[in-house]
DNA sequence: CGGAGCTGTGAAAATCCTGTTAACGCAGGG
DNA sequence: CCCTGCGTTAACAGGATTTTCACAGCTCCG
């Protein structure tokens, strides 16, 4: 169900040559990686919303043991891998009662490490709700993926499930171009057949109920012979006040079909 | 900050040196441990209630990788510690990709193998957290977890335990939709097999003894193509009096359905 | 200016999903 | 051994949702 969801990974250590290998290979899995030298306050680790953190204490001399002590009672729900050289079984007994999740010993294979990354992370999510993020807005538009739907002041969407996951999908890469067969990959979850048009009427349903409830604005741009991207953008044109009219559908369609064409974006 | 609280163990393997050393210091601490040889049936696992298992895969020969893969499988929660005699990278990698939480080589010391378990259970705990002590009211409903029983102004609604199980777990997420994969994996404690339709037969349950109770309420709601959210909301219509029908049921049914399907979440 | 290739639309056809029932198997108590 | 309560499965019907089609409208490019 879970594909090999992106990771976001923090690495505290001086060595250099395990650490660039690991980059190189967590950046061809996507990961996010950031990379610090020293003791970063657990603070700012906070801000940077890891899945987990990979640390050589030994780096940090003294403080390594209390430094790891602290971040491992300020940030429980946060993965803690220790990866240093030659210990004793007494240091790994007593840093994994301290708070680690795993304990590494270098020299190690990157893959080991990545794997053993990814296992932590994997207990951390099962464990907490999975309410990972807070809604994600934009525009005039509410996604909680709590309620698996969009909101505009309130006022749910009725998305069907698959609308819901292709417009998060494009929401969570705002402003990105992404092509068909990426987008069918990831909300289907299988390779798009050729011809398959899914995608277009996907889009096509959601920028109807997207205009339904907030007309004012544009969400989904095409790209032609690409694909599509996300984007809120206030539609030039203020509201025209119809109050009485029983029909302002045409001109409403006339004028979105313009907007929609933005292709030159980018 | 974690009291060492007692952790339920299983371990499978046949290397009685290691094991009856372990079992020796897990005793001492407290934890409850049992041991076997062969591949247990992934249903007698969820029966022992296990924080975690540690397992030699090795000792079970050819079908070690399945049935590890097995296990993790069908029960994502719970805890897998790999304690195996040398083995390559590319295998540790594997399994850990399979769903092992940790991998620790053979020899090892044991009050190692205890302080990953107790990492790997740690994280597990971490999730299902708090004695929730009062009863939990909802709309007429009162949901005591010390009887095991919801009831309505005083009047019990005679659930049964996986009744109540159900009932309990959507109403702690009130508001939240929840997908009836993580419904079925929370209350029966393993993954839901493919086109399995207990969690809708259960929720059929519980809609007919709520409304017998507390027809004036709508607790349940369906989520098309996702799942169920709990969220008690008053009927508007006030009951219509048939004072004299013969069998109002026809009517009463009717009406609730209409009522169950409030898919718009809100 | 015109054709080839894409995308927007609407609606029919094919699938999938949930509500409901009822039969089945199991285990505990008489 | 029979009865009863409980959980699991299978099967069906009615809807809701997704796919598939056929066309019309647009873009691009020569």
């Amino acid at each position: 169900m879970n594909a090999p969801q992106s990771i976001r990974l923090a690495v505290i250590d001086t060595d250099s040559g395990f650490v660039t290998v690991l980059a190189k290979r967590a950046e061809a899995a996507g990961w996010q990686l950031r990379q610090a030298a020293g003791a970063v306050p657990p603070e700012e680790l906070v801000a940077m919303k890891l899945n987990a953190l990979l640390i050589d204490p030994a780096r940090l001399g003294e403080e390594g043991w209390s430094y790891l002590e602290r971040v491992c009672g300020m940030l429980p729900d946060l993965g803690v891998i220790v990866c240093t050289g030659r210990s004793t079984v007494a240091q790994r007994v007593r840093g994994l009662r301290l708070g680690a999740d795993d304990w590494i010993t270098k020299p190690c294979h990157p893959e080991e490490a990545m794997a053993r990354v990814e296992a932590v992370s994997r207990r951390r999510r099962r464990g907490r709700n999975e309410v990972d993020a807070g809604p994600l807005v934009a525009g005039e538009l509410e996604i909680r993926s709590d309620q698996f739907q969009a909101f505009v002041s309130g006022d749910s969407l009725d998305l069907t499930r698959r609308e819901f996951e292709l417009l998060r999908l494009l929401a969570e890469a705002r402003g990105q171009v992404l092509e068909r067969e990426t987008i069918y990959q990831r909300v289907w979850g299988y390779a798009m057949a050729h011809g398959d048009r899914s995608v277009d009427v996907f889009v096509r349903k959601l920028r109807q109920k997207l205009e339904k409830r907030s007309p004012s604005w544009s969400y989904i741009h095409t790209h032609f012979g690409v694909g599509y991207r996300f984007d809120p953008e206030a539609v030039g044109e203020v509201v025209i006040e119809v109050p009485d009219a029983p029909d302002p559908s045409m001109s409403v369609e006339a004028e979105s079909r313009a907007v929609h064409n933005s292709f030159t974006a980018s």
